[in-house]
DNA sequence: ATGCATGAGGT
DNA sequence: CCTCATGCATA
């Protein structure tokens, strides 16, 4: 486990938009925090059949959710799955169509033994004391050794970076210093792209927000905070300075429309979830006939479970 | 703060 | 098709 895979890829900066999509940092290592499932009344052998089984149960389950609105008279109907996207080009401001360039700059800043550090490193990070009141106490701190790996070579990096409970401290300090700062989440995610960090651009405020409330992939924890650190350094520094904010927005665009799956609809997927947190094709087509919703709508919902299934967040017992 | 979605990269 | 990192739109 905990592999630190130390991929150098390549930015590819395209010349004429900030966009930087770089082949992610993924390392393969996953099976770290899991959730573990209720396991209902249902001892049942592993094997097999269980398959159909279970999701006849999740049926069953789901059948009461659905035959109460659907059997009588469902207010509404569940199919509010629409995707609404306006192309309209308007090509007004011209500058850049695409403001909303949706580049996936992954960042791949592999924990290396010493990159964590190499551009930052920090000489003001002795205020960050106290606050913390959950476990902030932790290894917390410092953390600023890597870097003397090199003789012993052994265990690669001190685990301070990647211990959840350093990570979980560092989003605390994070969030306060941020705060202190009079900054928003959003404003950090735009400051980014002025720390010139190579292979490191804007983030948006979902991301900052879910770096500071832990619920993100553990590796994605571990290689957002770097970066993070950086900025808030550069920031304390220069609190008295002016902060660019290009607001570079645009206007008239497709909008993106949200769908929305039901409360109802929402109860059966989770109970197939419960049971089958990974359906096939079939199946999921299946599930999102008897809701009503569309099979993507079905299929990415239960992507999305997954995910969250993995968050940071008490994953482990560490 | 979060739900649903997109896309890259990997099987 | 999945996993992951991210983000737009929204409650």
């Amino acid at each position: 486990m905990m592999s630190m895979n130390s991929k150098q890829p390549h930015f590819a900066m395209h010349p004429t938009l900030p966009e930087h999509k770089y082949p992610s940092l993924h390392s393969s290592s996953e099976a770290i925090r899991r959730a573990c499932l209720p396991t209902p009344p249902l001892q049942s052998n592993l094997f097999a059949s269980l398959d159909e089984t279970l999701l006849a149960r999740a049926e069953a389950l789901a059948a009461v959710d659905i035959a109460v609105s659907q059997g009588k008279s469902h207010p509404f109907k569940p199919d509010a799955t629409y995707h609404t996207m306006n192309s309209v080009p308007c090509t007004s401001t011209s500058t850049v169509p695409l403001a909303h360039h949706h580049h996936h700059h992954h960042h791949h800043q592999a924990l290396e033994p010493g990159d964590l550090l190499d551009h930052i490193s920090s000489p003001s990070l002795a205020l960050m004391a106290g606050a913390g009141g959950a476990g902030a106490a932790g290894g917390g701190g410092g953390a600023h050794d890597a870097a003397v790996v090199g003789a012993a070579g052994l265990a690669s990096i001190c685990d301070s970076d990647t211990d959840p409970r350093e990570l979980e401290a560092f989003a605390e300090r994070f969030k306060q210093r941020r705060i202190k700062l009079g900054v928003t989440q959003a404003d950090v995610g735009s400051a980014l792209a002025n720390l010139k960090i190579p292979g490191v651009g804007s983030l948006s405020q979902s991301t900052i927000c879910r770096f500071e409330s832990l619920t993100l992939s553990h590796n994605n924890m571990i290689a957002l905070k770097p970066i993070l650190q950086a900025w808030l350094e550069e920031a304390e520094g220069a609190q008295r300075e002016k902060m660019n904010k290009p607001e570079l927005f645009n206007g008239g665009e497709k909008k993106r429309k949200r769908t929305s799956i039901a409360a109802p609809e929402k109860r059966s997927l989770e109970a197939y979830f419960a049971v089958q947190p990974r359906p096939s094709s079939e199946k999921i087509a299946a599930i999102a006939e008897k809701l009503d919703l569309k099979k993507n709508v079905v299929r990415v919902w239960f992507c999305n479970q997954r995910q969250k299934q993995k968050r940071m967040k008490f994953s482990a017992t560490y």
